[in-house]
DNA sequence: CCTCGTTTTTGAATCGTTTCATTAGTACGA
DNA sequence: TCGTACTAATGAAACGATTCAAAAACGAGG
């Protein structure tokens, strides 16, 4: 109920200086083991608890990392989000996240809120064009890395995943066995990862004759999108043979419309491919072909770059640019009917 | 670059006192315009931002509220930390987010954390009992509020869902639209909220002279825990005709395993029934009937209670228990073959 | 010009920790 | 006994914001 105890209330009941409490906690060593006991008792006692506020002030920066995502319920940041808490715990940091939902403010706000806390660095999956707040940043000493965005290597660093290559790869697979009219279902083109995925399906599309590419325009990218335009696709009658989603849950809702409401049989009828490889593409009705992304390694990643940047003299920055794997599953493979996930497993991407 | 400036130099830069500035900060009417002027405009040329430790350590506390989860991929979970956040924000507080993970060795780790933080109070979802450290933390003065489970008032304040009424809501509508031979799908026992909806859906069962209720003990409370179960249920031969799944990823798991890969018709050969209507409930291959559950007021209700906690000068808490809600879709109901989500919208619950 | 009342401004004290130059304590050899 | 070379313990200073009693500035009225 009263005030907690202070380093100050812990030595008084030990009979030792501030000084030495300080040390029991932070460099065991120095202190002599009876002493060590005596100022542990007392701790224990008093139920002294660390003033994490008190520790930062004195140190002049925090032991954490913003981090600021688009969407927290995409699975895709959720993974990334934990390989950087992971990371960041084996430094003695914790993470701090945000969540911008895809609006600039917000993100402007998380932005200021770090600030004041004193993060050691700044991981953020960018709304829009943050290039101004970030040299801010960096003149404030705080170092940031852009997330699943390029930037040009001479000013920012970034860690990203190729799409352009992403896109070529579902593409190539879908004409490898042997389609011909492909659709691309994909949100508004101003989104860079996905106009990127659209270009590498194309560049696939051009090399292979006789081969044609439609795009369809989807309403976001959340399942009831995907099943609109797998209705409407069936309505207007005139079927693609091989489907590319920009992101798995656009693929989902096109499933759903297909096989289930009118009936068609994938990969027989038509064959699908998603994007992002979520934890539930394997599960879907017809498990789900997709791209992976290292999630794992770009967490991992944007952290160390976080490190490097931190620790760098001269402004010195690097673009790490990961490259997407191919995951085959039941919804573009041979025509079998068992469940389960094929496709390589190892995560990882290449530095 | 250097390290950021404080609120001295900006005084120094505005030729004024420390007191100033911070009034400047704090109580803009105590400072005259002209003064106002001056040390804003220092504060722009310096780029001063404040030091939140500093402010902390001077206020005792912070302004974060420590909130603990089990698990922030189960889309319940995240919908209650919206809510949570929402309502905060609106105290001019920010939500610190743990995820525990069903591990009480971590959730332990976050309470520490949280106590160095100095959060203002605790959300928490417990795995375990954690009776004792909330104990702790009062004595320490750390209001704690116990989430999606029901305390003992007289000990402490919680918000929680009645599980048993909604066992009890979705088994009497499998009853009341004609089933009688149904099953129960759930994980371990050992899970509090499995064991009363259960323990409801018995009582609607035990009311309804004829009708048996089957348990089916699941590995889990996944999408494919779900699938293995209706893929066991096919293979031994004898289905209900109506099941209840502990929550919605085990019914999407069961319909995928019945409806695609077994040819099942959903809800003609079997009724379908989940637990929590997460947002993918709606948009699945059969949209899912659900109970619903207000996680809104959920969220909400708990930041209420913790600051009823924090103002109350004697120890006085608060159970709330909400009622859930039936949602009926196409999985529960009449044998139609359009899409689209049926069942009432508004959100919420009654205090 | 002085007084009184009000509005502004001041600056030292405070929060709890870490740091580090000093001091105290101990052991050993000369 | 004294000096030396340690190790252990001390406690004042610093971090940066807020608070608040006191001082200063200002205006109005006499």
């Amino acid at each position: 109920m009263n005030r907690s105890a202070s380093i100050k209330d812990v030595a008084n009941q030990a009979g030792v200086a501030v000084g030495t409490v300080s040390n029991v906690l932070n460099y065991p060593d120095r202190v002599s083991p009876r002493t060590k006991e005596r100022v542990q008792q007392a701790i224990e006692e008093l139920g002294f608890v660390r003033n994490d506020a008190a520790r930062q002030l004195r140190a002049g920066h925090s032991r954490t990392i913003g981090l600021i995502v688009l969407d927290v319920g995409n699975p895709f940041f959720t993974a990334v989000v934990r390989a950087a808490e992971d990371a960041a715990a084996l430094l003695g940091s914790a993470v701090l996240l945000g969540d911008s939902g895809h609006d600039a403010s917000r993100e402007s706000n998380y932005i200021d809120l770090f600030q004041e806390q004193r993060v050691q660095g700044l991981l953020i999956v960018p709304v829009g064009d943050v290039t101004g707040r970030i040299d801010q940043l960096r003149e404030r000493g705080v170092p940031t890395v852009l997330v699943d965005r390029l930037a040009d290597e001479s000013k920012y660093s970034s860690v990203s995943v190729d799409d352009d290559a992403g896109g070529y790869l579902a593409a190539r697979h879908l004409l490898d066995s042997g389609r011909r009219r492909l659709a691309f279902v994909g949100g508004p083109a101003s989104i860079r990862q996905i106009a990127d995925r659209l270009q590498g399906a194309q560049r696939a599309v051009g090399e292979e004759p006789g081969a044609t590419l439609e795009l369809l325009d989807s309403d976001g990218q959340t399942v009831l999108a995907g099943r609109s335009v797998g209705d409407m696709l069936v309505e207007r009658g005139q079927l693609p043979d091989g489907i590319f989603c920009a992101n798995d849950l656009l693929a989902l809702g096109v499933m759903q419309s297909l096989a289930m409401t009118h009936r068609l049989r994938i990969p027989e009828d038509v064959a699908l491919i998603g994007y992002d490889d979520i934890d539930f593409a394997a599960s879907a009705v017809v498990p789900l072909s997709s791209i992976r992304q290292p999630t794992q390694a770009l967490g991992r990643t944007a952290i160390e770059l976080l490190v490097e940047e931190a620790e760098a003299e001269s402004p010195i920055h690097r673009a790490v640019i990961f490259t997407p794997e191919l995951v085959v599953r039941q919804s573009t493979g041979a025509a079998r009917s068992t469940a389960g996930a094929a496709g390589s497993s190892p995560q990882g991407g290449r530095l």
